[in-house]
This record gives structure tokens, sequence and C-alpha cells, in this order.
DNA sequence: GCAAGCCTACCTACTGGTAGGTAATATCCT
DNA sequence: AGGATATTACCTACCAGTAGGTAGGCTTGC
């Protein structure tokens, strides 16, 4: 399916991952769509409800990407499997697109705000379901908790998302992951 | 000393660790400061040069960090120094200043992106040396380089920083500290 | 006298958002 | 089947407000 809806969304989501949600314009993306602002308006009445949607579509990506990785034989290859999921963003000189919500989060409405805490929230709990498996079968060593782990582990690869931006600190984001890995074990 | 000149560096430092460099204007500013904005442009003729202006003070503040932290006797005494910096963040709901800058990136001139990287990379090295030392003697444990450590330690207390923001999130920054002291024993 | 510091008044470009129109498609009623 | 009626999707043209920035004038202290 590739209507105006959704590639307005894909857009925007790309957008999001290069300069933040305040750093794009409605007519940024009528320019890179070739479409009229007020056609966007149509389809997203308000800039909040563009965030809102992100929330929700980033929202069903996390649920998928947490089905797929049950069907993953090991907590460690689930771990490699959430990781992967950044890859493209690395590769492309991107953010999180969860994480570059959040440094904006003061700067957005409330019912906004509410939809970008539950995103990131979403993703923590996953990430920490996978730790808590890994850390029951023995595959995993780690002493905070389960979800305190999981917000460090998330917030270190973001964070490296971030800085894998400049050429100075390329390969970082890799470098990053391999080395959770090793550590956890 | 009280001038103008800092006052709007001051506060141009709150309102960035509140919402970005891109999340304030000078409107913002001059009503905050209760001056006229032509008066921000008499000192910082440009945002950019507010910006950079902004990296330079960061950049001292981290070499006289540095050098109160060389006094402390243990390299888990100065992790630990290290991370104080952020607790007044921590308790008024920002971000780390630098972190902010950071994400913005992309939406930056370039001078002002070369300021904002040299300023990380300081930051960076100061942890690394930090962790190099009590790698060195023993206090502490953990297997990537002293500068990938610093990287993970230093994204993940300021991806925390930022969470921390939310109430539902309270806490996890004082969490996330203690559990590096802990993890790196 | 003159420079620093701050001001009023203004500029251009752009922000998110709105009003109102057009063409195509779908739905309904006889 | 054919005509009336909505609905969808897009458009042009605009709005008020705000962004960063500029020109030029008024004080104040050396």
């Amino acid at each position: 399916m590739n209507t105006t809806y959704t590639n307005i969304l894909q857009h925007a989501d790309a957008l999001i991952q290069s300069n933040g949600f305040h750093g794009f314009s409605y007519a940024d993306l009528a320019k890179e769509l070739d479409i009229r602002k007020a056609s966007i308006h149509h389809h997203f009445a308000t800039k909040a409800d563009l965030g809102i949607a992100f929330c929700q579509l980033k929202c069903e990506q996390l649920k998928q990407l947490e089905s797929h990785l049950k069907t993953l034989p090991s907590a460690k290859a689930r771990l490699q499997g959430y990781f992967a999921v950044f890859q493209s963003c690395a590769n492309d000189g991107q953010m999180c697109g969860i994480y570059a919500m959040q440094t904006d989060l003061r700067l957005m409405a409330e019912p906004l705000q509410k939809q970008v805490l539950k995103m990131a929230d979403l993703e923590l709990n996953i990430l920490s379901d996978i730790l808590q498996v890994g850390l029951d079968n023995g595959e995993f060593n780690f002493k905070p908790t389960a979800y305190q782990q999981a917000v460090i582990i998330c917030c270190a690869i973001k964070g490296a998302l971030m800085l894998n931006r400049s050429e100075h600190h390329a390969g970082l984001f890799n470098q990053t992951c391999d080395a959770w890995i090793e550590m956890l074990a």
C-alpha cells in the first residue's frame, strides 16, 4: 500500500529521525512529496495529529517486532534482532525516532506527550522481557533489574546511534552493540 | 560577575537543556531576561554565535571539572563526581545540554556543528581517562576499551536523564548512576 | 568625544493552520 | 440505468504569528 497517507508518514519518519519532531515543517514534507501543505493537513489536521499517528505506527511496528523476536530461539538472538532494527538508521546517519521524539517532549502538547511516553515505555518493556528471559535461563548476567538494565542498554545504543552520525564516530553504533553482547555474557 | 552577556548565556543554557537548541528563540530569551531581542543580537550577533559561545562555556566548565576530579583520591570518587554534575539537571527536569545540542546537530551550520562535536569529544575523553585509571589500578572491571566504555556510560546516563523528566520515570537517573557504580566494580 | 549597552522600529522568510474551490469517486433513490 | 448527493483527495490563496536579523537612535561612563 502506497497511499499519500502512508507516504506522508514515511517521509515524516525520516525527517524526525534526521532533525527531530520540531526540526521539520509541513512545507519540508510537502516539498519532498511534491504535494501541497494543505494536502498534508487533509490527512493530518495538525502537526500534533501527525506526531500521534507516528507514535501509533511505531507502537504497531514495535509489537510486530516483539512477535518476530519471540520466534527466535535464544535471548541473545533476540537482543541481536532488536539491535538489527537500528542498522538502517546507522547506515543513513539517522537517530532513533523514539528518542528524537523524547528530546522534543517539552515542546509538545499533552496528548502527544502521552503517546510519546507510551511508545517509549512499550519499547523498554519489550527489551526488558528479552533481558529477563536471558537472565532466567543463564544466557545473560547482570546485576540491576531487567527493566533498569533495559533502560541502560536502550539509552546507550541510541546515544551511540546519535554520535554515530559524525564521521569521527563512524562505526560507533556497531561497536556499542557488540560491546553489549559481550558485556552481558 | 552578573553581566547581561553572562545572563544571556546562563538562560540560554537552561532553555537548551529544557527544549534543545532549536527549541527556543531570541524572543523567549528576551522575555525571560526582560530585555529586547536586539540587545541579545548586540552580544551574540547570530544564534549560531550564541551556540558557539555556549559550547565554549561548556568546554571551559568541562576542563574545570576535569581539574577538580583529578584532586579526588579514587577513580570511583571521580566517576561519582562526574555523575554529580548532572544532579541539578535531574532535579530541574532538564536534559544534558551537550546531548541536547547533539540532537539538533543536523540543523546547525558547519562552524557550530564543529564546536558541538569538539565539546562532546572533550567530555568523552575526560570520562575515558577516569575509566582507564580505574581499570589500571583495579578499581574498575570492564571488557571494552575505556573510550568505548565511556561512550556507553555517557549515553546511558544522559538518556536516563532525559527519561527522568517524566513522572513515570522519576528517580531513574539516580538509579542509573548507582547501577553503573555497581556494574563497574 | 566616543564607545558600550540597550532600545524602538522595522524587515524578510517561514511557521502551522484556514477558507474555499475543483475533480473524481462512491452511494443512494427512483 | 440515470441522476442527485456525498465523500475523498487534492489544490490555490491566504491568514496571524513567530523566526532570526538589521538600522539607527538614545543613554551612560570613561
